[in-house]
DNA sequence: GTGAAAGCGCTAACAT
DNA sequence: ATGTTAGCGCTTTCAC
């Protein structure tokens, strides 16, 4: 059975194609077709339930209404929340979304972004990039894509962003913990350092220490390579053991930190670390349910993803492209 | 500046844009192209870094190398694993992955099949469905739509799947419980319960009580809605409270129950019920975390995804559709 | 108010 | 071994 096309729908109401691809567009007033021929119209495509195929469509057109989503990785909780909410909010506005992961490769991300705008034709870019450099997407074969980017913030480029206060979360975090009687605090740090996330909250974390007039030796900055976390967070444990230099609190820098801190804790060969308060930037379901009170910021997951769709349907319809910065505020958790 | 297109190289390189098209769809031997010529043609693409239209192509082979992928909800760790693990195998072909969630809704789930094979075009759908009737699959509209069904079979309907063994790997788990000495083992279980994982997971549930010579009262089942998991796991609990029928185990029969039960069991109002012993189906990283020990059945993810996409591909390459079942097995976690 | 016809960029059947 | 040409199904300009 053939696909229905205009042609039929055309051939049976006696009407042109050109008369029911208006109708069909909401341009039928625009062009001044009676309403009851645009009722006649309409009530024949919703009973054989014609659907116009979208790659003549999108040829013609110029338009794919594919938005493309671009993170580290979606199977973490916090970017699958974000996507469920963008492709959500994008079906609304008649968007599809694609979703693809770089696990933080920049190769990739570049790959992926090349990939989205010039094979898949997206119509528009949200990112949640890892690229330390903003060269790449300065280049001008990128320069009429509507792009937003979220979450994290490209060094040195000048752009549509949907960010958290990093910086502010931290602060107030770590502040809390030395109220609470933290004397020394370390701060577990995820590499690739460059990301602005990453970034922003070390520096919280450096000022407050500075602020209530910590000195250098009270900054304990563990660096934790992205792919090997657990057994990074294993190799730090054990430095702590030989050296004796045991801090009373760590601040994990996100969420899969403070999980392999959490599960290294719980090792016997560990057991005399396993009373370091933990502090996680980002809050997760685990905190609730385990007996350790860790205390967390959490981020406005449905915030970020209902602003960053918002932003970038404005930008995609209105062809306005001047640069825009949204900072939203994350929320202290105690426990 | 104006999109590159076939005509573009055709002119710069003095051949036609069907050679150069033959070449680039990698039919240049079987047209008999002189190797020399496609090395040609193919540096020349590489260099202008040329990529055809999506559209016009698709539009014109009818191809949208788009494959559907439809589970209840793409934030669940279960299903976004299998998401980001079937994107990956899918890139290798070629192919492109459209995600979405249903949330357990029959009609949603009905409204996004005909929406990415009518208006999407997709080459392909791979479901995970909440759909208990067969006769929606049956339409002819949707007869040559290349589909696998994973994780979920769809009663009634003779289709591709690739499912775990739900039954066989309950059965292991209860039995393994009551070889622990656990008595009075409860089940909670989730509405929509036609569900065929949850049905075979309490089948086993049931068998292997029936086995150990349980009677009728031995099975306790309690149903929990897919939308109010935290509420209805307190109200039966208030329940076992109430009528003082406490049992020694629960076996919960996916992970966002045992979550919330966890969770419950941590509030000082079900103090009593603190004791009793979890088990789950479905293994996630949150029990490797808490005190409790809870015993779990592990689903081989990757196996999943890796299977439904060799099983897509194949279908629609060779066009041969000839229902298949794949049956995977679990792995018991002890704790 | 409505319709004819051109053309979006590509592929594949048919020429040569 | 390579080129000509006819559409794929839609939108939109222009004509009536």
């Amino acid at each position: 059975m053939r696909r229905l096309q205009l042609e039929d729908i055309s051939k049976q109401l006696g009407y042109s194609k050109t008369l029911i691809s208006m109708v069909l567009n909401g341009k039928g007033n625009q062009y001044g077709i009676s309403k009851k021929t645009q009722a006649t119209v309409m009530d024949a495509i919703a009973k054989l339930n014609y659907a116009p195929n979208k790659f003549a469509k999108s040829l013609r057109t110029g338009k794919s209404y594919f938005i493309g989503l671009i993170v580290s990785d979606v199977s973490n909780v916090f970017y699958s929340r974000i996507a469920k909410c963008i492709e959500r909010m994008l079906s609304e506005h008649g968007y599809n979304l694609m979703v693809c992961s770089t696990d933080e490769n920049e190769e990739r991300e570049k790959l992926l972004v090349e990939m989205m705008v010039n094979k898949q034709g997206v119509d528009g870019l949200i990112i949640a990039s890892t690229i330390k450099n903003a060269s790449f997407y300065c280049h001008p074969r990128l320069s009429d894509v509507p792009m937003l980017f979220i979450d994290r913030v490209v060094p040195n480029l000048k752009a549509n962003y949907v960010v958290i206060d990093n910086y502010g979360g931290s602060l107030e975090l770590v502040n809390h913990l030395m109220k609470d009687g933290c004397k020394k605090i370390a701060c577990f740090a995820l590499t690739p350092s460059h990301l602005s996330t990453i970034e922003d909250r070390l520096n919280g974390y450096q000022i407050a220490i500075a602020k209530a007039g910590g000195d250098k030796e009270k900054v304990v900055i563990k660096e934790i390579a992205f792919d090997h976390v657990e057994e990074d967070v294993e190799m730090y444990f054990n430095e702590f053991l030989q050296t004796k230099s045991i801090p009373d609190a760590i601040f994990a820098l996100n969420n899969t930190i403070a999980v392999a801190i959490l599960k290294a804790q719980k090792k016997k060969e560990f057991s005399k670390l396993a009373n370091i308060k933990i502090a996680c930037f980002d809050d997760v379901e685990i905190f609730n349910l385990i007996d350790k009170k860790v205390i967390s910021v959490s981020q406005p997951v449905d915030e970020i993803g209902k602003a960053a769709v918002d932003r970038i349907m404005e930008i995609i319809t209105t062809k306005e492209d001047s640069k825009s910065n949204l900072i939203l505020s994350t929320r202290l958790i105690e426990r």
